[in-house]
DNA sequence: AGACGTACCTGACCGC
DNA sequence: TGCGGTCAGGTACGTC
């Protein structure tokens, strides 16, 4: 499901609901995600409180009180649900009951998402976080920060982006979205990527990105904040599953198309991205 | 090192 | 109605 700005909305919902509030129930439904959970997390993480939550590439990070953090990743379908105690539903796997009466449920049918637990300290060995690369939203994003990482690499660039090693938090929709705001091919070799090119890659991805959480975030298929809200940013794509419709910029010629990259769609108008 | 393919898992949708 | 195929917001791992 979520890219940095589905993430980010979740945060930032998280943040209203069950800040400063005591985990006082641990019901782990299922163990075998991508990476199994420990089979110690409900004694490790009950009774502890959740004292602030931040963002890391796609991950979100429950910082707990002792010095604990659980490190979730919600991968293609995860999502957590904020509620009253309620019978688990189907693919409720992981559900917190906190000191105010409500509950939080990691729900993910595909079971690609992750939920970990570290101590503080260990975080940036944390395999998960340790090769993460810069977050996008940060001044240390820039055009020379970028040309370094891009030095060299033949790959598509949009091959380039969607690797979290280099850009943390960027997907699929938010790549393509990036790429055909700065009118750059998804097929261009990385090193081919200079001047202004680069200028406007990085302008594009921040512009995307902020905008994108703004509207807090998309809302593809069921997809709902903790909250329950939509984000309305789907609204707003130019390419993004809009193979066969005209380009925004223009001549009725110009239509959107998609090719696979990686065994990934990738959506753009050939006529405006070189 | 880096580029590429494949596996992991469930559900929705489409055509027959 | 059912069945098979395809696709989906992601990442890890193996191979060349």
């Amino acid at each position: 499901m979520p890219e940095l700005p589905e993430v980010e909305t979740i945060r930032r919902g998280l943040s209203k609901s069950i800040l400063n509030k005591a985990i006082e129930g641990v019901v782990v439904r299922r163990t075998d995600f991508r990476r199994p959970i420990t089979t110690s997390f409900a004694e490790r993480v009950l009774g502890k409180m959740v004292t602030s939550i931040d963002r890391r590439g796609k991950y979100l990070l429950l910082n707990l009180s002792e010095e604990s953090v659980v490190i979730i990743h919600l991968g293609m379908s995860g999502r957590l649900v904020i509620g009253k105690e309620e019978k688990p539903e189907r693919h409720d796997h992981v559900i917190l009951s906190l000191s105010d009466g409500t509950t939080m449920k990691f729900n993910d049918p595909r079971r690609f998402g992750s939920v970990d637990l570290t101590r503080r300290r260990d975080l940036m060995e944390h395999p998960a976080i340790r090769l993460l690369g810069v977050e996008p939203l940060t001044k240390e994003f820039n055009e020379c920060w970028l040309r370094h990482r891009l030095l060299g690499r033949k790959a598509p660039i949009k091959n380039l982006l969607m690797d979290q090693r280099i850009v943390a938090g960027l997907g699929n929709i938010y790549v393509c979205e990036s790429l055909f705001l700065a009118g750059i091919s998804p097929r261009r070799a990385g090193a081919n990527i200079k001047g202004v090119r680069l200028e406007r890659l990085v302008a594009a991805i921040r512009k995307v990105l902020t905008e994108a959480i703004e509207a807090g975030g998309s809302s593809l298929r069921d997809y709902v904040q903790a909250s329950g809200e939509l984000g309305y940013f789907q609204h707003s794509f130019k390419v993004y599953n809009r193979e066969g419709q005209p380009c925004i910029n223009g001549p009725l010629t110009h239509y959107i198309g998609r090719v696979v990259q990686s065994n990934r769609s990738t959506f753009f108008c050939s006529s405006c991205q070189r």
